[in-house]
DNA sequence: TTATTCATGTAATTTGTTACATGATTCT
DNA sequence: AGAATCATGTAACAAATTACATGAATAA
């Protein structure tokens, strides 16, 4: 059986280096939690698979009297990464609740349905705004990659803001109706 | 316990007339897959746990002999399922793989992340290609809102399309590497 | 006649989160 | 002294998919 992707995000971020289940929760946090997450309850099971299948190994350690388990890709682990790394990528899949809202919108009156538009788009002004402060770390820690995929963040809810307000503006052209048979928007 | 986004779908879809769970997957196959899905697993057993809280009712009909079990939003149900709609919509989720592994392209050698970007590319196209073939039945089947997310998932798909493309050149330009140190786009 | 679509449903499995338990160290 | 952070790990639960089982009706 093959790998899940948080499987494969764990070597990857062994890739880099040797590092704890803690260390690894870090950097999934601060670099790819908005588009793939883990919790512990995830990595350490994980991590003791990867041992079990001989793709990591580790080693207890004591850093400043403070106990850690150091997790470190094996060539095995590696090639299973590389691997990894060359296959296509699965389709993304987005979870859309506000989508989901839209699909029924009709049901809504013309004012609950410029509220809800109106607080959709500052949840995603708010979302925008903490991509943006992980950019320093990002800027420091992160290789250029990184960077990359934070830009794409950016510029994605930059997207999302941009089709929502739009939407709005047409709401409230038409106090929160929408003109019956208007064809979709170039 | 609050219901689940896919159990408020569910109720949705019934929010348009009654319906079997054999329409109910149609409907979500063809409107909402791909921002949110629903299995055949998923939706009996929801049919059956929102019968158990009177949220619908069912019936047991012959339809040109053949067996169908009907559901229909009782008042109660369609109250549960107002009143979700009105919340605030939980954030977006986004498991996008593509991204995983940009994080980890540093490790690729430089034609294979052409490769990669350029086989992304295509998928998303054609992945753009199925919603464009949604249409059709979006325009007889669904009101202006279901067009409207339709709408909305062509946009999304050409913005990544876009960006995507952008970065196909920045790495063609520098065969495949990219320059070092160079800042995040705009 | 045979493949496809219509139609319902269950069981096993997968994947993952949340909450808890525990305890050391460091910052204020 | 106390709060926050470092650090590991498990158990219970939640959500959902996949695969299976079943069978009737219809289109090729």
């Amino acid at each position: 059986m093959s790998n899940t992707t948080v499987e494969n995000i764990i070597l990857g971020c062994l890739s880099f280096g040797p590092r704890s289940g803690y260390e690894i929760k870090k950097i999934i946090s601060m670099s790819s939690s908005w588009f793939y997450n883990a919790s512990y309850g995830s990595i350490y099971p994980i991590l003791k698979k990867h041992e079990d299948n001989g793709l990591v190994s580790s080693e207890e350690t004591v850093d400043n009297g403070r106990y850690k388990r150091i997790y470190q890709l094996t060539p095995k682990g590696y090639k299973v990464f590389e691997k990894w790394m060359l296959e296509s990528p699965k389709l993304m899949t987005v979870k859309y609740e506000m989508a989901v809202k839209l699909m029924f919108f009709a049901h809504l009156k013309p004012g609950q349905r410029i509220k809800q538009v109106e607080q959709h788009i500052e949840q995603l002004i708010l979302f925008k705004q903490e991509l943006e402060e992980i950019e320093p770390y990002a800027a420091s820690e992160g290789d250029f990659y990184q960077r990359l995929i934070l830009d794409w963040g950016e510029n994605l809810y930059s997207f999302l803001i941009e089709w929502f307000g739009k939407f709005l503006d047409e709401l409230k052209n038409n106090s929160g109706d929408v003109p019956i048979n208007s064809k979709t928007r170039e």
